[in-house]
DNA sequence: TTGCTCCTCACGTCACGTGAGGTGGC
DNA sequence: TTGCTCCTCACGTCACGTGAGGTGGC
């Protein structure tokens, strides 16, 4: 019954498995707490943590994966895989990781733009009477990655729910955006499509009536309805509105005059619009 | 005594300058707290925090550049600066960032080479005895950007303070990593150099005995030898060790046989070597 | 009075770093 | 006995998000 060990079954201590595998004790002792990398063995009366040699690899790995700041939840996930899927895995996060920095380097691109060219108007501002309008609509709480796929969407079935019907439309889609979209906030977004004529609203649909209203807007181009160049035009919609002595109502919205596939690049492509209350009379004098 | 205000100066809440600056109330008062963004105006019997329009423009840029991760301090010391350095330190901050996502990119490659090819023995490790040594070292504290600067230097620095004494060398330098090297961990490292005779240590340099010993190598190319590659000839090392039944003993070293100048990416560049006690003999069963 | 907006704590998030205070084995 | 290594809390970091519990103005 006797028994003794090879090189490879050996047990270290959490030191010297921490400098093997270039982890610190710290994060050795957080992935035994989360499961992530349990020590081969602990002491009952002492507590101390003994590591095998072959858990190196892993320990190795996860420390890889978080040079690549890949969160230690979807580490454990790619730990679960096989090597090709691990593979796999690991290139589907460094392809959003790689898309995140493209959408940063448009960003730093516009910032200089931006900041050199302060005090540019780039945009010419105007306001326009909106008449009441009776609107087919339909609204969904959508985040930055949903919101193209959702608007094509919407204003393909827009109209067709028309067809056929007693109704009729000589108008295009609009979105307003009740709330912000972004990674970490759904808006909501409601597609509206104007029309004259008595419907049901089909199902996942509403009908209801716009109120006629004074918006101020700003016509862009396909190349600047891109973010973050996008943010600029509502800024500047935004502005012109305060410095009329406007004040801003609801919520802003894009009206789509023209298909996205017949536009060029520099071609108009949108306006961008925020209703406001009309331009206040005998702004007065600070004493 | 009439006083009045015109559109500009018009205060408004913090829900109204939220939602105009793209902010959340959360952050607008974590600013307002830090000092980086102060309301033009608070109550002082409510505590409400009131802002100007004018003050939309920063609000705006710190939003923006808090959406290229750019810490809170760091936008702090870029607002303060004017226009053209602004461009300037967000041209900085920006290179910074494609720096790192540029070595992670590396890493991705590098994984996806390893996980395909587990098994594959790339390296060649031997071992070596290496007799009792004087070296000539210089040791400091850096972090990965200063390391490739420091080795040159103590390379360059070491030999030259040999000449016109009575000391010679007919060997290289070695670099002992007594601690990691790091983004966040500075070393030490020891630069040394082997040599015989008799002499005072010159300024910032010490003398000592490197103990003979017994230790494990590869050999890498100047190509091999950049991150994260390099990981994977110490952890070759490292397993050979393991898997010859020795000990690691001490700080692992990196031998640079050739200069760096007279060396081609695929050439044979450098050892890296770890000391390690003899192969253990008697291995036993497990039973 | 009812909503809505604002306020100030306080705690949670994520992946650790950094002590404090104490134990265990050579 | 002295060092060294290990242990478990507990608190700090960073930039907020998310309530709880309460007030203020229309």
């Amino acid at each position: 019954m006797s028994q003794t060990t090879t090189g490879t079954d050996q047990l270290m201590t959490i030191g010297a498995f921490a400098r093997r595998s270039r982890l610190s004790l710290k994060a050795l002792r957080l992935y035994d707490e989360l499961e992530l990398l349990r020590p081969a063995t602990v002491d009952e009366w002492t507590s101390y943590r003994y590591y095998r040699e072959d858990q190196l690899e892993r320990a190795r790995l996860i420390g890889l994966l978080r040079r690549l700041d890949m969160p230690l939840e979807r580490i454990a996930q790619v730990l679960e895989l096989g090597a090709p899927e691990q593979v796999d895995e690991i290139g589907r996060f460094w392809r959003e990781v790689e898309g995140s920095v493209a959408v940063k380097r448009r960003l730093v691109a516009y910032l200089e733009r931006y900041l050199e060219g302060r005090g540019d108007t780039m945009y010419e501002v105007r306001t326009r009477q909106v008449p009441e309008q009776q609107v087919l609509t339909v609204s969904r709480n959508v985040r930055q990655p949903e919101l193209q796929p959702f608007l094509m969407e919407a204003m393909s079935d827009l109209p067709r729910a028309l067809e056929g019907t007693r109704a009729k439309t000589d108008s295009h889609c609009f979105a307003i955006y009740h709330g912000v979209v972004s990674a970490d906030s759904d808006g909501p977004v409601e597609v509206c499509l104007p029309f004259e004529g008595q419907i049901e609203a089909p199902a996942g649909t509403r009908i209801r009536i716009e109120p006629a209203h004074n918006e101020a807007f700003t016509t862009i181009t396909l190349a600047q309805c891109v973010f973050p160049g996008i943010l600029e035009a509502y800024d500047a919609v935004s502005s012109f509105i305060d410095r009329q002595g406007m004040e801003p109502i609801g919520s802003p919205r894009e009206v789509y005059f023209v298909e996205h596939e017949k536009v060029a690049e520099n071609d108009p492509f949108c306006d961008i619009a925020w209703p406001a209350s009309p331009a206040r009379k005998g702004a007065a004098v600070t004493v």
